[in-house]
DNA sequence: CTGAAAGCGCTTACAG
DNA sequence: CTGAAAGCGCTTACAG
């Protein structure tokens, strides 16, 4: 393997020069530039990344950390954003966490070892962030949930508007004339700080409010229940709630996977979706188009998601531009999961 | 932050020795790895992986390639070997890549910059394989695809065997009656190098003898339609597949994903399954337990796979031990996909 | 614009 | 069992 040396000799240079220009620097003449560049081709060098990192201290990759397992819907953000760093050239080291772990915590725990330039968040607690994120040095973005309450200075977020999307979604099931809608959600509080920005209590505080804006009060004792994001939870959480409230004739399921679940748990209870009952997702994952019932859903833009998550990062990773805050595009997805109510 | 000279003034040692306990090494007395292990929990300290590394060139991280996009079957093993690395305390680097790219050309260009400690390939084939696995030095593992044959003493491999498993599959449905059996599955060949060992060539194989054991001879022009693992392509498949061939009584899809896609195309052509058309998957995902009607398929022991890839590799890491090649457990799942054929 | 040299934080023969 | 010292491959003031 050759190493700054082989170069310096054979370009006939010292490494000093061979490390400026590898470093892009302008205090370089043309000449030295070329016979250089020359024998790094010559030589197919490749600068060692742990020596370059030994002063700076830092590693070279940005780390993903991804908080709520199994999910189909944060695999695809995983994969749209290794996609997205590849073509700007650059790998990412990966960590999944379980719904309920503490990613600022996983995160400051990584940053002792792998020492990443910059963290992207996929999904995440706001409470966690608040308590923690001030230990982080480096450039984060929040992929999925919005900061921009927490105002930290090297915290960027990108996300859709939970409240406003998840209310769009309910509007639809009241367009087509139904007035008893259960929901099928994950924990949420407007009280507790803990939860107070998750997503869930989001998206629960959109539903609340469209229903209201109708004159309809949702009953969380009677209409809501408590699911993680899996098909499992949502088959059980959907039969629980079904049962409990058989009056129901729409349900808004949190995330798509929950809605699989419920749609599945219903034809096992003997009902029809969408005749007895319309369900409606959130996210707009692939297996929607081909689920029977094909599922209505709100589909968020991944792709453009991703791109202004990457992209920003990566800007602020070399020029310390301000942390931003994002809204990005969703879609209403029609879909034979939903109808109107028998009268 | 704490380095190693710190240590070192702390303990009342030299930094060889704090060195030595870092690196569990035997030749140092209990009173001195007392004092710097007090040393190390007082500082909270962290040694330098970039320094560490300088000396070995290589990064202290495993890389994980997975080839085959947008598949949940991948992405869930991409999950576990993550949990389980972490269960070691080790942390991965992540790379996707297209079902068509070649995997040991990503990691030989991988390699020249992130340097892993060790690759595990997720997918693959072993024509990329033989072709530029030699210029591969580090301890490596594919999964889900068998090395055997390839015979390299740093390649181990672990996987169903995919001939007995989709042979098994078959089986089943000959079990239930059928004669008439379709094939959804991607690009194979007996003859082709490059795609011999290919799991769809060996599921197909698998198929086709079992087909034979029974006396029926498998018409490829006719029974066999070509797709990727997606479900829409698995959707587009199925009904190319039975518009040419609508005698077909069940039919076998290489991948869960295809068979989502293959039996929401029946139903969108007016057929039900099973009473029509059985559908029968292969991989066990989540999701073919909430579907509509719910898939028979071939459930594969990912937990098995992962933990047995994942600590292979690390102990050849470090042990230098030779390669292995296993086979992990599979099972059939009866779903109600499947049902003896129309008389 | 360029080179010689110090130093990043560790590891590892070498000597004792 | 332990310490002093060389060295891993780079970067970056410092001098010129």
């Amino acid at each position: 393997m050759a190493t700054i040396k082989d170069i310096a000799q054979a370009s006939g240079y010292s490494i000093g020069t061979v490390s400026r220009v590898l470093n892009n620097r302008t205090d370089v003449s043309e000449k030295a530039r070329q016979a250089v560049e020359e024998a790094i081709r010559k030589y197919n060098y490749q600068p060692n990344t742990n020596a370059r990192m030994l002063k700076q201290t830092i590693s070279s990759e940005v780390t993903v950390i991804l908080r709520g397992n199994r999910s189909t819907f944060l695999a695809y953000i995983l994969e749209e954003i290794q996609m997205r760093m590849r073509e700007h050239g650059e790998s990412i080291n990966v960590q999944f966490i379980g719904e309920t772990d503490d990613e600022v915590a996983t995160a400051i725990q990584i940053g002792q070892n792998v020492k990443p330039k910059g963290i992207i968040f996929v999904g995440g607690s706001s409470y966690n962030f608040r308590k923690g994120f001030s230990q982080i040095p480096v450039p984060c973005t929040l992929v999925t949930v919005d900061a921009e309450k927490l105002g930290f200075d090297n915290l960027s977020s990108f996300t859709v508007d939970d409240e406003e999307a998840a209310g769009y979604a309910v509007s639809k099931l009241l367009e087509k004339g139904h007035r008893r809608i259960g929901v099928l959600g994950g924990s949420f509080s407007e009280d507790d700080e803990e939860h107070k920005n998750d997503y869930n209590t989001l998206r629960i505080r959109g539903i609340v409010k469209e229903l209201k804006k109708h004159g309809i009060a949702f009953d969380f004792d009677k209409d809501f229940e408590l699911c993680t994001v899996s098909p499992e939870s949502g088959y059980r959480a959907a039969k629980k709630l079904l049962e409990r409230s058989p009056d129901l004739t729409a349900v808004f399921a949190i995330t798509d996977a929950v809605a699989m679940g419920a749609m599945r748990a219903f034809k096992d209870m003997g009902l029809s979706v969408p005749e007895d009952i319309s369900v409606m997702g959130f996210n707009g994952i692939n297996y929607v188009k081909f689920s029977n019932p094909r599922l209505a859903t709100i589909r968020q833009d991944i792709t453009t998601l991703v791109r202004k998550s990457v992209d920003d990062l990566l800007l602020r990773i070399s020029y310390a531009s301000p942390a931003v805050h994002e809204k990005i595009p969703y879609e209403f997805v029609d879909g034979e999961s939903i109808a109107p109510p028998r009268k």
